[in-house]
RNA sequence: GGGCCGUUAGCUCAGCUGGUAGAGCAGGGGACUCUUAAUCCCAAGGUCGAAGGUUCGAGCCCUUCACGGCCCA
């Protein structure tokens, strides 16, 4: 990286020589410039307003006109201009107010004024100076650049971005949006641990780590299906938790090695049922996130607002490459000639399943813009779901696909003991003929299943690429405060 | 993991065929009483991502590495 903030300069002597312990510890009762700016709106130029308002900030602008100052704060509501004048504030005050430097933080009391130029400004009559800027501030002009300071430091994208902040709260807004929407529906929002002796839930490889006392190895979370179902069978009956999986797989525009996942799980209820709860879900969202349930992705305006159109994996499958995999019995020959005739790379398939799912995400997914189900999975591709009745090999499972990516994923929970084992036994059988992503086996799970899980659905919908779609982003690194990088 | 591109002042960027480094903004000093990227004057600011190599001479050419971006897997 480049050494941007390591070899500061010296900035001015008052900054170097400054105490912090003199500087406020607080500043009260303050007002919000977006509170100023409803309020005062309607002043005409050269007018003041009544009222004394107290506001803080950042210093992001500063003009000097010999006896008149102006200064642009920001807070997190807006920016206002600040007026300072010579002949109101004595030279003494106003010699402080000029020496500031952008990047400072102040707080500042004073009345609403319009400028002649039509400005909107507040009146400096008391001047707190907060906490300095000791470096150097990113060109007030172009913003920041650089992708990867942007995301290193993301308090730098964050001061000189209001589009930036915003992403983040509308991060914020639609996050609070499916909680309401869960919290109204009776659902409990619950907590499971992120550290598992044994992980499941989907098809990931998983971190590792290890606690010291216990001396054992621990793995971090790829997914909290399989707790929140025993919560299920505890008769908690409707439960979501909203967290961070893990992992351990490549960085993409749309994988991020930590990521949000919401799941929730409903009991006596069944994949049709959550199909139509994931819809709302978005819907609500969107409309608290955008106020509208039209959003432009990669160009092209989609429509969020249900219901989304179905179609089977086999016939999505068809559609794109003439070969519907789930008529060809589960003979992988077909598949994997068809790939290696259009030069894709088949050597990591080493299942039929792998490569239904290659087929799937090369051909299907980036095609999927205007939000879509797939249904009708293979059950070797969903070790979780129940079989659909008179369909072998198919479950009651679906995805569903936006903006080319797969955002959720749902199913009728799978609550015959016997055939959960026999899965995890299929899947670990996958697992010993090289498919690093299948399941390990989880007898405490199936445990619970003997106890009784009542017919359930429930769904995997994720936050991260959600948030990309109602923001209008094409990389996840975007909707993510932090996203990984290398260190 | 592979391919291509990038890394020069705090920030945004120039830098020709190889001849020893430039601007704007920010920061410092000064002028200026209604500015909006204010303007004007002065001074200061560099391990050109790192390490090797070629050359009389490398920001520029070659090799390796680090980090990032885009695309592919």
């Amino acid at each position: 990286m480049s050494s941007s903030t390591r070899s500061p300069r010296s900035r001015a002597p008052r900054l170097n020589a400054m105490d912090f312990a003199s500087l406020p510890h607080r500043f009260g009762d303050r007002d919000q410039i977006g509170a100023l700016r409803t309020a005062e709106e309607l002043l005409e130029p050269e007018q003041s307003g009544e009222r004394a308002w107290r506001i803080s900030g950042r210093v992001l602008g500063r003009r000097g006109q010999g006896g008149v100052t102006f200064i642009d704060l920001e807070d997190v509501t807006g920016r206002v201009q600040l007026l300072a004048e010579l002949e109101r504030m004595g030279e003494e005050a106003y010699e402080v107010v000029r020496s500031v430097s952008i990047g400072d933080l102040v707080g500042v009391q004073g009345t609403a004024f319009r400028t002649r130029r039509g400005e909107l400004s507040l009146q400096v009559a008391e001047w707190t100076f907060l906490a300095p800027c000791r470096l150097p501030f990113p060109d007030r002009h172009h913003g920041l650049q650089d992708v990867e300071v942007r995301h290193r430091q993301r308090y730098l994208d964050l001061m000189t971005d209001a589009e930036a902040r915003e992403r983040f709260i509308a991060r914020a807004r639609m996050i609070a949006s499916i909680r309401r929407s869960l919290d109204e529906a009776d659902f409990v929002e619950v907590e499971t641990p992120v550290l598992q002796p044994l992980y499941g839930g989907a098809a990931a490889r998983p971190f590792i780590t290890h606690h010291n006392t216990l001396d054992r190895d621990l793995y971090l979370r790829v997914a909290t299906e399989l707790y929140l179902k025993r919560l299920v069978v505890g008769g908690l009956e409707k439960v979501y938790e909203l967290g961070k999986d893990f992992r351990n797989e490549g960085v993409s525009h749309k994988h991020n090695p930590e990521f949000t996942m919401l799941e929730f799980y409903e009991a006596y209820a069944d994949c049709e049922d959550v199909m139509g709860r994931t819809e709302q879900l978005v819907v609500a969202a969107a409309q608290a996130v955008c106020g509208t349930t039209k959003v432009t992705i990669k160009g092209q305006e989609i429509e969020l607002a249900g219901p989304w159109p179905r179609i089977t994996l086999g016939a999505a499958i068809e559609e794109k490459t003439g070969i519907n995999p789930m008529t060809l019995g589960r003979d992988p020959k077909p598949l994997e000639d068809y790939l290696k005739s259009q030069g894709i790379d088949t050597s990591r398939d080493k299942t039929w399943a792998q490569l239904v799912d290659h087929l799937l995400s090369h051909y299907v997914e980036p095609t999927l813009i205007s939000p879509t189900f797939i249904i009708d999975y293979p059950v070797e591709l969903s070790p979780l779901s129940r079989r659909k009745p008179g369909e072998d090999g198919v479950v009651e499972r679906f995805e569903a696909f936006c903006g080319g990516m797969e955002i959720s994923n749902g199913f009728s929970e799978l609550n015959d003991p016997d055939d959960q084992r026999a899965r995890f036994e299929e899947q670990a059988e996958m697992g010993r003929a090289g498919d690093d992503e299948a399941h390990p086996v989880d007898e405490d799970y199936v445990t619970a299943l003997e106890y009784g899980l009542p017919p359930t659905g429930g769904v995997g919908l994720g936050i991260d690429r959600l948030a990309m779609l109602l923001t209008g982003q094409e990389t996840i690194r975007e909707v993510v405060l932090f996203p990984a990088m290398r260190t």
